[in-house]
DNA sequence: TTAATATATGAACAAATGTTCATATATTCA
DNA sequence: TGAATATATGAACATTTGTTCATATATTAA
């Protein structure tokens, strides 16, 4: 920790330092982006915008094992950006709420707006 | 590929795939969801939400190596989330656009919301 | 019941990541 | 000029991650 710096003021510093959200917030919040970083599960959830679907039909639209898939998909459930409801023998799943698609157009928006 | 399930309707699998965001722009969406995906990052970014800040504030406010902040400036700036101006021997560093804070601000709504 | 289908899970391994340490560069001040 | 300050970077390391393979479980159909 610099506390040397003549730009510091150590008091606002320590203000906005409390400011910042708990850790378990801090911890919530990055892990939902953790689970936003992989190709694989960016796929599902542009998918899932879409439709409601069962891992058949994932299996079918995405170039990994189905394996890959059901990981994915746990991984996506624990952080509650999708879930599961069971039809027979199928497992169908779809977004949580609408949160992960606006989270997920704006990252495009901002992607698409810097490359033009 | 899973393409003997009954549900799997194989012309509307392609299409939805063909509909698919293509891979470069997946990769940079994955990209950026990787970069916010850490807590130290995640912390610069809630930091220069507020104000626009020097490495020797950043140093000052968070529990890490002067050098593992760099880094993540890096990485921010590569992404081009944050940007950098230089005053005298101070580098100053602002979040690039206001995607970030909404970005940030949506998930941490989401988290809040899914906890209470 | 048995076979087939649909999904989930554990182990294992390669690949990628974040941090620290050591050090380099750049700017200012004396 | 030299010393001090501010920032950046490369190497190295432990840790974490995503995938595949093999296999288990669950449901349906015959």
């Amino acid at each position: 920790m610099n506390d040397a710096c003549i730009r510091v003021d150590k008091t606002l510093i320590e203000q906005m330092k409390q400011n910042l959200p708990d850790e378990q917030t801090i911890n919530r919040i990055s892990a939902i982006f953790q689970a936003l970083q992989s190709d694989t599960r960016l796929k599902i959830l542009f998918l899932l915008s879409k439709k409601e679907m069962c891992v058949c039909e994932l299996d079918c639209a995405l170039d990994v094992t189905q394996s890959a898939i059901s990981h994915s998909l746990r991984t996506l459930r624990q952080l509650d950006l999708v879930r599961v409801k069971k039809q027979g023998r199928f497992a169908i799943y779809y977004l949580a709420d609408e949160h992960v698609k606006i989270l997920i157009d704006l990252c495009n928006k901002h992607v698409t707006e810097c490359s033009a």
